[in-house]
DNA sequence: CTTGTGACGTTATACTGTTGCAACATTCGC
DNA sequence: GCGAATGTTGCAACAGTATAACGTCACAAG
């Protein structure tokens, strides 16, 4: 995420919990800075490590708990595939994205589509399904990498 | 699954396995069929709890090398979500499958959604992406639980 | 025969995520 | 302000998921 976007969705962030009347707090707000700094999805515990620099004694709760906040307010995804987190670029959006995940670069890019979107609603509705979280993960390789290995 | 088709789909197995060239071994067929038996995911330490009735001093590579082998040959399916496996009811067909997971009962259903399949494709293509693998978990609650609380 | 390959055993360990409890902070009603 | 209720954090231990490393064995190809 370039710098400027990162202070955009900070800045976006703490206007969302106020208008929710939940609490940015700087551990939070630290955790979904790292997130959005980073060119690819963190684990929790590379997480943990980065905060080292943050706060004094971070501990595996501690990113957890953030996480369990960011996640809950929709500012980051989990890729379960990956056991990986990413900061959401557009966290006003609906919840239904869905992610692309290069097998060889590492590289995730966030879509959404919402052709996807009616298609699994369709799907979910015509089972009599509620869906509450969706969970569409698309693993292969990138524009880039299949150009480079043909 | 029922009983009837449980023989069936791990002579399917069989067979496939055959055509392949690969050794469907005995561990691989006890974790193929536990898996069938359930009627729900299981973990791979539950498996490995299972495997105890069946070989003598199961280790978790165990378990966990049959399940590769099985996911390699599209006999079982992960559910990323969940930490958990099950058996594949139609192994012939594509690997495009999806999970309705319901988050009150654990019950888990799949199903071949074309509309979704055609989507997803559409969308990797629209992106450059060459897809291996698609994840797709509707995590919420099915129609029983949904009746039991309205 | 011997050599290569795949399957398996075994031990240990890495990685991912949670529980439980105490301390502290913040908010809200009074 | 004061106190209770609620939410956040620190801390320690632990539970659950998955893999590494290395050795052995069986079997089939050369």
């Amino acid at each position: 995420m370039g710098k400027t976007t990162i202070t955009a969705v900070l800045k976006r962030a703490e206007r969302l919990c106020n208008e929710r009347s939940v609490r940015l707090t700087a551990r939070r707000k630290a955790v979904l800075r790292l997130l959005c700094e980073s060119d690819r999805p963190l684990g929790a515990y590379e997480l943990l490590e980065q905060m080292r620099g943050v706060i004094k004694n971070p501990a595996p709760p501690t990113v957890y708990r953030a996480l369990d906040f960011l996640l809950a307010q929709g500012l980051v995804h989990k890729l379960e595939s990956l056991h990986a987190f990413v900061g959401c670029a557009h966290p006003e959006h609906s919840h239904a994205s869905q992610f692309l995940i290069c097998s060889d670069c590492g590289e995730v890019s966030e879509v959404e589509d919402p052709a996807i979107a009616r298609s699994l609603q369709a799907a979910g509705k015509a089972a009599g399904f509620q869906t509450k979280r969706p969970v569409v993960e698309l693993l292969g390789t990138c524009a880039q990498c299949a150009d480079k290995q043909p």
